[in-house]
DNA sequence: ATCGCTTTTGACAATCATTATCAATAAGCC
DNA sequence: GGCTTATTGATAATGATTGTCAAAAGCGAT
């Protein structure tokens, strides 16, 4: 059965808090830093959870890392500052209907698709000229 | 200067004899097995390169390994087959123009995307029920 | 073809995120 | 209050990737 622990509450509050996408370890520290004695392994299993359970959605940064963010119900995608974090969710039903067709169109069955859009938000523009 | 060496050309090769992505770790007991000397660390250093030229694509597994495929010129996106890892390019125009107006509907800028499908591949249609 | 300067290589150590281990702890149920 | 069992957490283990650095090539000049 599964039980319920304040440690389990305190990651839920934790990434509630959390504007964008946190790493695990991040979230292990910020929970520190607010005087919290949780395990980094645990984290890393509520997170989980979490994810799974529907209630966090979860990406994999450039770099590798898993990111963690608490999400509204239902498939969406998201809008990422790549400075700050910011994440926005957005809709996509022009993808998702573009990602079955070619799914079928290739012969592919149990399409899902990964569909992220990384930038600057507004408030992080870098100074950086059109080079690109 | 950029030299040329048989391990560069090595890792393009054997990178071409691959229909789908692999990972650095695959890819150096590939070249391996067929008999090259060449190192670990080379072989990533080389499927880096390789990327940031633009002769190879890149993406992170849901394992979070980076993998590796050669690919045409100019910006595609892939359906990818989970079982035996075939990779097909597709072309996305119309999730480019997504992109794009989501990206700035939000203010973001210098907008880059990761989309990317994956199913299994006609041939590798698992023996599944439709649970989800 | 050789010399010399530099880049590249490769074996191995180091790093870093994540997962497994497992005894101690605490939930939920009686 | 106890009992049973899921959960925790400190730490070890894992596994991919990157850093290190001496030895081994590349490439241009001679």
């Amino acid at each position: 059965m599964k039980r319920n622990t304040w440690q389990r509450d305190a990651v839920r509050a934790a990434l509630d808090t959390q504007l964008g996408f946190v790493s695990a370890q991040n979230l292990h520290s910020s929970l520190r830093t607010t005087g919290s004695h949780i395990g980094l392994a645990t984290v890393y299993r509520a997170l989980s959870d979490l994810a799974s359970e529907g209630e966090a959605d979860s990406l994999q940064s450039p770099e590798g890392e898993s990111l963690y963010r608490a999400c509204s119900s239902g498939h969406h995608h998201h809008l990422i500052c790549r400075s700050c974090g910011l994440a926005v969710e957005v809709e996509a039903d022009d993808v998702e209907v573009w990602a079955k067709k070619v799914a079928s169109l290739h012969g592919f069955s149990q399409a899902e698709h990964v569909v992220d859009v990384f930038g600057y938000c507004s408030s992080c523009v870098p100074a950086v000229k059109e080079s690109a």
